[in-house]
This record gives C-alpha cells, sequence and structure tokens, in this order.
DNA sequence: TTGAAAGCGCTAACAC
DNA sequence: GTGTTAGCGCTTTCAA
C-alpha cells in the first residue's frame, strides 16, 4: 500500500547519484535533459513518492496548503474548503483547514500555529488588519478569498457586476426604490457591493435605500425586515443569503407576502438558496472556483503575482423576486 | 515569531542529554520525576516547541490528525469539522481535512493520501465497506462519526432516542399516523433511524408509514413530500434537515399549508432550520461535539477503546408542527 | 553537468 | 536512570 521507493531507488534505477535525482525530479534546469527524462522515467516506473517530511526538515518548510476561513457553518466557506480541499488533493498535497470564529484574535494564533506545517495559505476574508495580513506574506505564500491587500494576490467575485445583475433585474421586474440590507462594517465584501450599488445607479435609475448594517442570521434579518419595511421599498438586496434568510423568516413571521408585497434578493447563492420557499432570486458567487483559483495561483513555483482576479458571477432568479404590487 | 528553541536547547538547559529531555518531553515513565519536571521547566521557558517533521522523518507517522467526511456543503459535517477543529488546535496539532463527495472510491484514494501525513483518522459516515475500514484500521487510529464497524471505536447521536423523542412529540399533538422519508439506503444513520422508529412503536402508539428511500434535498423532498400526501399522514418525519428543506419546499409549491394540513420534523438540526418559514421542528444533533469527542478518543497514548459512543439528542420544537387538522 | 557528503531535528537502540 | 550514537529521506553546498 504505502510506497517503499525511495530517491536512492530511483537514483540507482537511473544510474545516476541521489543529487542528480533530487535536482532532476525538483526540475532543476541544470541537469541535462537526457539525465533529467531518466530520472523521471526511473521514478515512474517505481512508483515513486518523495517524502514529504524528509524534505520539509530540510527546506523548513511545510508542504501543505492551509485554508482559514472565518466559519466553516457558513455555506459559503463550506463551498470555498471544497474548492480548495479537491485542487489541494488533485496536487496529491493535503489541506489544513482551520475555522477562526470569525475572530481577528484567533485568526493571528491559528496562522502561527499552521506556519511549521504550511507555507502556502489560503486567508479566506481575514478580519486582521491589511500589515499584519502583509506579515504573514512576508514568511509564506498568501492568497487572498474576499479581501484585498496592496501588494497581495487575492480572488474575488464580482460584487459590483453581481449587485448591478441584481439591480438591472429588479428595475426590468418595474422596481423603483430597493432597500440594501448590509453586511458588518468591517466587512471587506459588503464595501465592494455598497461601491457596486454607487456605480449602479449612474446606469439603473433605482432609488437604493441603507438599511443599515446587520449580523447575517436570524436576529439581522428580524431587525433589517422590519426597516425594509417601514422604509416602504418594494424589494431588498441583501448582503448575503444567510441574512436574506432571516429577512424571509421575519417576513413570514409577519404575514407578509414574498415577493406579492415585497421581493427579496439575496448574494451568495447557498445551496439552500434554491430549497426555500419561495426559491431565494441570488447571485451565484462560484465558491469553490474561488477556492481551487486560490490554490492555482499557491502552485507556481513563485510568490503569485500580486492584484486581485475576480470571477464572473452570475443572477438566479428564482421566485423571491415579481413585480411590485400595483 | 517562529520558535527557535531545539531539543537540544532544552537539553542544555536541563543539563541533561538530548534522549533525556526526549524521553521526559514524551512522559516516558523511565525518567526520574525530577529530572522530568526539569527537563519539562527548562522547554516552557525557552518556549520549546517540537519540529513535527522531524519527529515524523524518524517515526514514520504524521502528527497531524484528518477528518474524512462525504460532503463539506452538508451543513451536519461542516458542524463536525468545526468541532474536530477546534479541539485539535486545542491540541497544537493541524487538522487536515478531506472531502469525498459521497463516493466510495475517493474515499479509498482520499484515505491513502492521507496517510503519510496523518496516522489519526477521524472517520464521519464511510462508504467503504466494513472489511476495508477495518484495514484502515489496521495502519492507523480510527475513529468513526456515524458508522458502526465491529471492533473499531465510533461516535454518534442518540438516534433511537431521537426518532423516540420525534414520535412522543407528534403523538402528543394528537398525530397518529406519520410517514418517515428516509434517507439513502447505504446510509448507517437511516438504519440506525428506522431501528429506533420500530422500538419507540412498542411504547408509542402511532403508526409509521414507510414512504420510502430519498437523496436529501430538493428532488428527493419533492418525491417525498408527494408520497405524505398520497399516504394520508398527518405528518412527516424526515431522514435529515436538507430532505425536510427540499419537502417543505416542495409542500409550500403545492399550496399545502405547514403545519396546518402536515407536520414536518427534521433530524439534525443544521443551523438554517430556524430560519426557515415556518421554522423546522428537528432533532438537534450536537455535531460539533460528535467532532471533538471523535478527537479526544484519538489523543490518548492508544488505540481508542472499541465500541459505540452514543451522545444524547435533543428535539427542538418549532412551529412546523402543530395539532393535525380536525 | 554530476557526485560526495554534510546535515535538517528528532527518536530509539544500545550501552553504561 | 541517563548518555552516546546511528540513522529517518531529503536538499544543498562544495568540488570535480
Amino acid at each position: 500500500m504505502t510506497n517503499e521507493a525511495r530517491l536512492a531507488d530511483v537514483a540507482a534505477a537511473a544510474q545516476v547519484s541521489v543529487a542528480t535525482a533530487s535536482r532532476a525530479l525538483a526540475g532543476s534546469t541544470v541537469v541535462a535533459a537526457a539525465t533529467r527524462d531518466r530520472v523521471r522515467r526511473a521514478a515512474a516506473r517505481l512508483g515513486y513518492e518523495p517524502n514529504l517530511a524528509a524534505r520539509q526538515l530540510v527546506t523548513g518548510q511545510g508542504q501543505s496548503i492551509a485554508l482559514v476561513l472565518p466559519d466553516l457553518a457558513n455555506p459559503f466557506y463550506a463551498g470555498v474548503a471544497k474548492g480548495v480541499q479537491r485542487r489541494v488533493r488533485a496536487e496529491g498535497l493535503t489541506a489544513v483547514v482551520a475555522d477562526t470564529d470569525e475572530d481577528a484574535e484567533v485568526e493571528a494564533a491559528v496562522i502561527a500555529q499552521v506556519g511549521p506545517v504550511a507555507a502556502r495559505l489560503v486567508l479566506a476574508s481575514p478580519r486582521m488588519p491589511d500589515d499584519a495580513v502583509r506579515a504573514v506574506a512576508q514568511r509564506a505564500r498568501v492568497v487572498l478569498v474576499n479581501r484585498e491587500v496592496e501588494g497581495l494576490a487575492a480572488v474575488t467575485g464580482d460584487n459590483a457586476d453581481g449587485v448591478r445583475q441584481a439591480l438591472v433585474h429588479l428595475h426590468a421586474l418595474g422596481h423603483r426604490r430597493v432597500g440594501y440590507a448590509g453586511g458588518p462594517a468591517t466587512s471587506w465584501s459588503d464595501a465592494a457591493r455598497r461601491r457596486g450599488l454607487v456605480a449602479a445607479r449612474e446606469r439603473v435609475e433605482i432609488e437604493v435605500v441603507d438599511l443599515g448594517a446587520f449580523r447575517p442570521g436570524s436576529a439581522g434579518g428580524l431587525a433589517a425586515a422590519d426597516l425594509a419595511l417601514a422604509a416602504e421599498v418594494t424589494a431588498v438586496l441583501a448582503f448575503n443569503d444567510q441574512l436574506a434568510l432571516g429577512i424571509l423568516g421575519r417576513l413570514a413571521d409577519r404575514g407578509v407576502a414574498v415577493p406579492g408585497r415585497l421581493s427579496v434578493v439575496g448574494f451568495d447563492d447557498i445551496p439552500v438558496a434554491r430549497l426555500l420557499a419561495p426559491p431565494l432570486t441570488s447571485v451565484t458567487v462560484p465558491a469553490d472556483e474561488l477556492g481551487r483559483t486560490a490554490v492555482e495561483l499557491l502552485l507556481g513555483p513563485d510568490r503569485p503575482e500580486p492584484g486581485l482576479r475576480t470571477l464572473p458571477v452570475e443572477l438566479a432568479v428564482r421566485r423571491s423576486t415579481a413585480e411590485p404590487a400595483g
């Protein structure tokens, strides 16, 4: 089961020294192409698998890829984790995952802890300040998900386009005044979505009422739903689906028809969104692809190119949106 | 940041050899108590952190704890993962997580892959046959979650008591004929819940109609809901919340009032259950505690004691259940 | 372009 | 009860 071939065996089979074998397998340009191929064939034939512990011992660098995220119970991050994990495994590596419970201090501790094991990190929505993130990026390769820090590589869904699509959809249905139920004030995604809202309003003739900042879930949804009703909007766009779920729940409680009296749009399109009654119109963010892309940026031989990669999003229109009442 | 103290430094500080230092830190009974304490104090003072790669290289055993689960996108397993991960971190270790996409072959591949990295595994609802699981347990310490295999340690929620509580609740409301919408036929949990159903019927005067086996989610829920209606039951107990969600969605589609015409009870109590409209009555299974307990069994110096640990569950009564219509 | 050899930090024989 | 020492499998100077 576990393979027994050592580098020395490969070297012997290829009639070279272990040093040359090591270089050949690492793809060093200094070895002759012929030698390299010979070594590689020998390795393949013997089913050689490098001993990562030995490599780590000498290089001091962990081979795993770590994923640090705020909350596995949030289906969006679970999706990111699936993507990361699948891509990492395809590479023959293992993914270490750490949940920070949305706490910046836990986050710092966690990162320090995985340091010895993983020299490559995917940081999803990190709570720590820019400087701290940059400090981490000094000693490890880092890719951010849903967060932008000057000088670092990052991946995100197209927040601006997502809210634009949502607004266009609502406008097409006839809505002219919609409320935005925001996420936590410290959230980079929320800020990005708010910027998108401002930009979109220049092209879509629609009034956006800021309902405030809410914690996702039922407590936040309760407040947001009541405010939406009071604000006399005909539709609400929620920062994310969890918040939209809370809103939907509260509206049902108060006997407010959705979409009859109020249309509701979510963001993220978590799997349960389509199972709700009514199924929730939501901006589909390819969570697993965010994870996969982040890993791919980490796989190269060098530090990933700084800059923000934006993945396309798409509005999934379901039954929580309709024309506004008369 | 990263600590520089080596075992040799600790040994020097404690005026012993590295061998003694190693033994002392490992808690070997052969070292004198006084020496052991001296070494431990020195280690603490220097902030010594063992180099796991070095240890692994010599022992051949990975230090991480791996969690293999069928689907991170299922909130129940996300909960297990949170529990595992938190407990593992508290131990100063790292958790490797691998998602098998509910596929037995992927599962085997994944386990082989994490083998070199982790000598302790938490296997959640493994799909592989008993023999294969036992084979894995030969070469690594294994604790199962939601699965029982003769001779191995396992942790699960109290399935029998969960369905009993659900039935008692429904009976108290006046229901006398309820449908059970089962999970996949290969699921150990489903079998356990069905056994519970049989046992409970001896004490609760209620007729249980087997609606069949369904895949969780909207497709399964659709079929299950229609069958429930046709079976003329006044309540449905679903194998898990995801299936209950699908049922709820389908009932809303067909304009069937819940709980007015049909009461619905889920199992697992995933976080969204309480956000639904109506909030779902469900059997709360302490997912994170299952994970935590599994890790604790793995932490001891020996192979975990075989046998099934059953954690208590509790029915969360919400608004999806009520008296049957006159 | 290749090889010899020195460790990386730790554990586990084996001696004392 | 404690110390000495030989590796674990690999990468990486340094020489050739």
